[in-house]
DNA sequence: TTGTTTGCAAACCTTTTGCACGTTA
DNA sequence: TAACGTGCAAAAGGTTTGCAAACAA
């Protein structure tokens, strides 16, 4: 993670992160299946957001028969539980990447020359956009931040 | 514009950003052709951003004959040379809006339920951003924010 | 068994590109 | 006139949907 501070480690957060995916999805109505357990164990190896495309390319080449609309259709289903985090880096194609439970999570800097993003975090920033989501008339549940430019081979 | 502060008035921007756009183009070797003028008056008319078939459909609609590879050529131009901001709400297509020349800007507040896109600013929270573009390893040129959450009607 | 989930293929929608024609300088 | 810009139509992605077969409870 590229940025102003770490927070815990990456290998802690999947390891809780597909347990809490497990228990909000048990508590749902929906059935166990093959697709939805390799998306949700997929999603948790990942250090940034990742698009469907490149998901569903990364379980393919892990042996997997899964179809590209399995994957949209997970990934909406765990966007709408709230354990997915839908990012737009602007490239023509959606982002996901997991949700932690505890609202802990991190923003973008997206390099304009090659497409690359990193992940950033910023608690003087986090303080800003609370202060001002309880100003608006929105009620607002939910931000995100993008931050572009040159990235350190680019610029 | 909906939040926290207001800066100078819509009309005044637009005239200002017309003649400043008409000014910039010139400067490069583009030829002065209808349908630019055209998307550059269109685009000034606007409160906060449109997508391009918007665009397009408020064109025709005022009766000209414009195709919609134009709007989109048109659009990439005016990005390109930093006239006009691109926008994502994260309805699957990418939205536009006059940039200032002054750098002064908005960021958006987005209905997760209609849609409803309504612009804010904030000092404070460009201030944070800014203390960040510095700290981090790439090279910031740019910024957005994007507030989700329910509108005042959805609520 | 019964309703859910899947993979495939087709459909959809936004955006880009090829091309012949019109327009600008 | 010579290069640039346009509208149209086709192509190219990404995403969604219809459907019969596979699967979980």
């Amino acid at each position: 993670m590229t940025g102003v501070s770490n927070h815990s480690t990456p290998a802690n957060d999947s390891t809780n992160w597909v347990a809490h995916a497990s228990a909000t999805l048990a508590q749902r109505r929906t059935r166990k299946s093959s697709a939805r357990t390799a998306i949700v164990a997929s999603l948790a190896t990942q250090d940034c957001c990742a698009s469907a495309q490149e998901i569903h390319t990364r379980l393919r080449n892990n042996g997997s028969s899964i179809g590209i609309a399995s994957v949209y259709r997970t990934l909406e289903l765990l966007h709408h539980c709230g354990l997915v985090t839908r990012v737009d880096t602007g490239d023509g194609s959606a982002r996901f990447e997991p949700a932690n439970p505890d609202g802990e999570h991190h923003h973008h800097l997206i390099c304009n020359a090659c497409g690359n993003v990193e992940a950033f975090h910023d608690d003087a920033l986090e303080a800003a956009i609370h202060a001002v989501s309880n100003r608006v008339v929105f009620r607002i549940t939910a931000h995100e931040v993008a931050l572009r430019g040159a990235c350190q081979n680019c610029r």
